[in-house]
DNA sequence: TAAAATAAATGACACAGATCAGTTGTATTT
DNA sequence: AAATACAACTGATCTGTGTCATTTATTTTA
C-alpha cells in the first residue's frame, strides 16, 4: 500500500531551518561577499536552461517556476515559493550549465551567489554539504512524485493535485487567489489549457471548488485528494 | 538550442572515480565493518518503496531497475549497472523510508551499507560529501532528461531513446543482448508491450536496427538518434 | 469611454496509443 | 514426445485528450 498523506508534486515542503545558518560566521561573511541581490519583474527569467551556471538562486521573496525548455511545450519541473534554494542540481563536476530555467509568476527578489563560493563552502563544511544533501534529497522526492504525477494519473487527478499542492505548500490555506493563468496551469499540470478549463468547471459544478477568476476556494479537500490519489 | 550529444535518460553515465575513494583509511573500514555482501537472483527485489531505508546500496555486479510502485503500471526511474551507489536520495532528514524500490534484471552482487554509518561519514568528511553531491546531482540530471522523454516524446522517440541509452550507457556496443522482455522495454518506456513490438518491428523494417530475439545491433544510430531527439 | 487586446469558455472533430482478443512461436515440464 | 506455460506478434476496436474554430468575458490601452 502507498499511503502518502497528501500530493507532493509541485513544491518542496518549505524547508524550517535553512542551511545557510550552518556555516561559521567567516564562512557567512564571504558568501555575503560573492552575493548579489536582484529583483525581478513577474515573467522575468532569472537563469536560462544550457546558459553557464554562474549562480546559486536564494529566492528570497517572490514564486517561480523551474522547468525545461522544450518546443512546442516547457515542462514544469516544480514551483517554488520564497525562502528556498534554486539551482543547487547545476553544482556537478563536469557541468558548467544550468540544467533547467527559472522564471517568475510574480515580482520577486533572488539573492544571487557565486557557485565557485558555493562549491568551495561545501568543500570545507561538512555540516554544510550535509544539509545541502538533504535539500537535495527533498527536491529529488519531489521531482519524482510528479514524474508520476504526471505519467500516470489522468487529467482530473492531475488537476486536483496542483490545486491541492497549491493550497497545501504555497498558500498553506483552502482559500487562495491564483497568481496563474488557465494556461500556466495548462502548463503546469501538463495539459491543454481547454482541459483546464473544462475540468474546472466538471470540479466547480460537483461542489469540490467555488472559482471565481482567480480566486479558488477548496470546498472538499478530501474528496479532491481521493481524486488526485485514484488519478 | 538545446543540443545534447545523445541522449541520458534510462541511466548515469558511469562514473570515473567512486566517492568511497575519499574516505580516510579509518573510514573506510568503519564503512566496511558495518557494510554485508548479498547476493540476489534475477528478478528479486533488493529494496522496496516505502520499507524502512536501513541501507544504502552499492551495486558491485549486475544490472536492477529502479522503480516507483503503481498500480497497475509501475514508473522506472533509470536502470543502474554495475558500480554504483543506489538508495541515496532516501538520506534525508525527516525521512526515513526508501523512496523507491529497486530489483534486479539479472543475477547481482550488491553491498549493503548500514544507513547510519553513512550518514555520519558524511557529515565529518566534506571532500566525502561533496562528492555525494555531484553524485545525486548527475542523478537528478538523468531523472531530468528520463521525465521530459516520458512527458514530452511519443512512442518512436521513446524507444529510440531507449534503444541509443542502453547501447551508449550500459553495454557501450552498438551490438548488445537485451536482458529485457518486450513487456520490460513497455514498462522502461511507459508504453503497452503491443506498441514495443510494433515499433521495434518499424525500425527493423526501417533498416534502422536488427533483430532477431533477445539480440540488438543498432545499424543506423544517427538516424536512430535524430528519431529520438524529433520525438 | 470606446477600442483593442488578451483571457476564459464551449463545442466539434481527429488521432495517438491503450486495450482486447486472438494466433503463432518457443521454452519448460512431465 | 506430448503437454503446458509463457513470450512474441497481429489486427480490430475504443477512448482520453489535443487541436481548431468560435463566442463571450475581462483587462489594458488609447
Amino acid at each position: 500500500m502507498n499511503i502518502h498523506s497528501y500530493p507532493n508534486t509541485c513544491a518542496v515542503r518549505t524547508p524550517e531551518g535553512i542551511c545557510l545558518d550552518l556555516l561559521t560566521e567567516d564562512e557567512k561573511k564571504l558568501m555575503d561577499d560573492n552575493t548579489v541581490e536582484v529583483f525581478y519583474k513577474k515573467g522575468e527569467i532569472i537563469c536560462k536552461q544550457g546558459s553557464f551556471a554562474s549562480k546559486i538562486i536564494f529566492l528570497s521573496e517572490g514564486l517561480v517556476k523551474v522547468y525545461l525548455e522544450g518546443s512546442p511545450k516547457n515542462l514544469v519541473l516544480a514551483i517554488t515559493p520564497a525562502n528556498n534554494l534554486v539551482g543547487l542540481p547545476s553544482i556537478y563536476e563536469g557541468n558548467s550549465t544550468f540544467l533547467y530555467s527559472v522564471s517568475t509568476y510574480v515580482d520577486s527578489w533572488a539573492r544571487l551567489i557565486d557557485i565557485n563560493v558555493f562549491k568551495q563552502l561545501l568543500r570545507q563544511n561538512a555540516f554544510f554539504a550535509s544539509k545541502v544533501i538533504d535539500i537535495l534529497n527533498e527536491n529529488t522526492a519531489q521531482a519524482y512524485g510528479r514524474f508520476f504525477c504526471l505519467t500516470r494519473k489522468q487529467l482530473h487527478g492531475r488537476l486536483a493535485d496542483i490545486l491541492m499542492c497549491i493550497s497545501e505548500r504555497i498558500f498553506k490555506s483552502l482559500e487562495y487567489d491564483l497568481p496563474l493563468s488557465r494556461s500556466d496551469l495548462g502548463e503546469l499540470t501538463g495539459m491543454s489549457t481547454e482541459s483546464v478549463i473544462r475540468i474546472i468547471k466538471e470540479f466547480k459544478d460537483d461542489r469540490l471548488i467555488e472559482v471565481s477568476g482567480k480566486k479558488i476556494i477548496v470546498l472538499e479537500p478530501e474528496r479532491l485528494h481521493k481524486i488526485s490519489v485514484l488519478g
